[in-house]
RNA sequence: GUGGGCGUAGCUCAGCUCGGUUAGAGCGCCAGGUUGUGGCCCUGGAGGUCGGGGGUUCAAGUCCCCUCGCUCACCCCA
């Protein structure tokens, strides 16, 4: 074992992974461009505070964090998630709305690491401030199906419900405290503990044991006012119309305490239970305002990298593919002429690798065989003597031929 | 935070039950067979604090304790 490891829940994206991630993260951002939203970034760390909207009775504000004290002082943490970060930019920004932003990078929280979850984990992120138009809403899920669509996955679900406005919303927790506080000799050990700090979430549990008593739990759907009734309805509506299917999903309820009116999550078909959901999303109309902001509705959503990546294996799309080069240069009279044509060739658009450590000649071909290259192009005493290259195609089939070192570019590019 | 499984070569693993030559295999890597041509084949080579520490023993990769790490699940979340 080497000194160093990478820290727990930390570890290095290797070839051709780290590429299959850029992937990725481009055909998401050409996703969000074609509906018109723009990359943002932001810092990768924050006052500690910017966090707490997230939900003080949250596992993530409350033991997750990467907080510490930095040098100066100042109380500072890791972003645990994107979405507080960007209503803390917009409060401090003040752009113009409708903010259509995407953005994608490292999260942190400290978790105990497993299968799809790492404590330094990568999202990619899409948010709107400044408006609370329900089309707004079925945009956003629909530029998020879009791009599940794009990878190729065929087995993600889209569950949806409303939390109704917070008025509404607090008025299903306390009916919801009341009903499980009156059932709770039902309740798993662990539920309980989640009623005495946010009956919301006790709807979220997948233990067995809980089921019967969630089925008979109060409803979100009987506390909805007019308003957020016609909002959620219009949601669903805008879904419909543009063919997305989905299933409301009354006992979603999501992580994090900010969440308002709609919600949604997007499923994979193929992890188990605990770890498939792939992305999710809702609105967070108080949060800017609860940064010092001004009243500003939000609505936005996350996905899992590695998550989808894993749903991708499962369902055998958007593959790991290894670098591809065009030419691989073999010289065996020093390595000087290798240096010389690489660039050059590379100077006409070609990608091209070489050999190095002026090895023989069987080294350096096993090599460009290796490498996948379509074409070696070999110098030797004769060619160097002579002012031309050898081009013998490695994939083909074909013979090679000789070719003038002025005619070599063009040659390949054929 | 809780519980299970696993740490032996770059990678995948055997050896551990029942302690006993110099710790092995396949793949990969390097070189040669073929002194200017890859893939297939043959030969050779490099590469190991057996995760770390302590203990038992004449003797520990193997048994015991501790510890670190990885992994899977629970909780929670993306």
């Amino acid at each position: 074992m080497p000194q160093f490891q990478t820290s727990p829940g930390m570890r290095d994206i290797l070839p051709p992974d780290a590429d299959r991630w850029r992937r990725f993260v481009a055909a998401f951002a050409d996703v969000a461009a074609a509906a018109g939203y723009a990359a943002l970034a932001t810092p990768l760390m924050e006052d500690a505070g910017v966090f707490a909207g997230v939900g003080e009775a949250t596992d993530i504000v409350q033991k997750e964090m990467y907080r510490f004290t930095d040098n100066g002082g100042r109380d500072v943490a890791l972003r645990p998630e994107f979405t507080a970060g960007v209503c803390r930019s917009f409060a401090q920004q003040r752009p113009v709305t409708p903010w259509k932003v995407w953005l994608a990078g490292s999260n942190f929280r400290y978790e105990k690491p497993q299968r799809g979850r790492y404590r330094q984990f990568d999202q990619i992120d899409l948010e709107v401030l400044g408006s609370d138009d329900p089309f707004v809403d079925a945009e956003v899920v629909a530029v998020g199906w879009r791009f599940f669509q794009q990878l190729g996955l065929q087995q993600v679900t889209l569950l949806i419900n409303s939390l109704g406005e917070p008025a509404e919303r607090a008025a299903f927790n306390d009916a919801l405290r009341d009903y499980f506080t009156a059932n709770i000799d039902a309740l798993s050990e662990d539920s309980r503990a989640t009623l005495a700090r946010n009956p919301l979430r006790v709807l979220d549990s997948k233990r067995r044991e809980d089921a019967p008593v969630i089925a008979g739990a109060p409803t979100i759907a009987d506390f909805y006012g007019e308003e957020s009734a016609a909002h959620f309805a219009s949601v669903l509506a805008g879904l419909d119309r543009l063919g997305i299917p989905y299933t409301v999903s009354p006992r979603l309820v999501r992580g994090l305490d900010y969440y308002v009116r709609t919600t949604f999550e997007f499923a994979g078909g193929t992890l188990d239970s605990a770890q498939n959901a792939l992305g999710g999303g809702g609105r967070y109309d108080g949060l800017v305002e609860a940064l010092g902001g001004p009243a500003t509705p939000g609505i936005g959503f996350a996905i899992g990298v590695d998550r989808t990546l894993i749903a991708c294996d499962d369902e055998g799309v958007f593959p790991a593919d290894p670098l591809e080069l065009d030419v691989f240069v073999v010289d065996t009279t020093g390595g000087l002429e290798a240096l010389a044509i690489s660039e050059e060739l590379r100077a006409a658009g070609l990608r091209v690798d070489r050999a190095f450590d002026n090895r023989s000649m069987k080294s350096q071909m096993k090599a460009a065989d290796r490498s996948g290259a379509r074409f070696a192009v070999i110098v030797g005493s004769d060619e160097l003597a002579a002012g031309t290259a050898v081009v013998r195609p490695m994939r083909d089939g074909g013979d090679q031929s000789v070719v003038a070192r002025a005619d070599l570019a063009a040659a390949l590019q054929s």
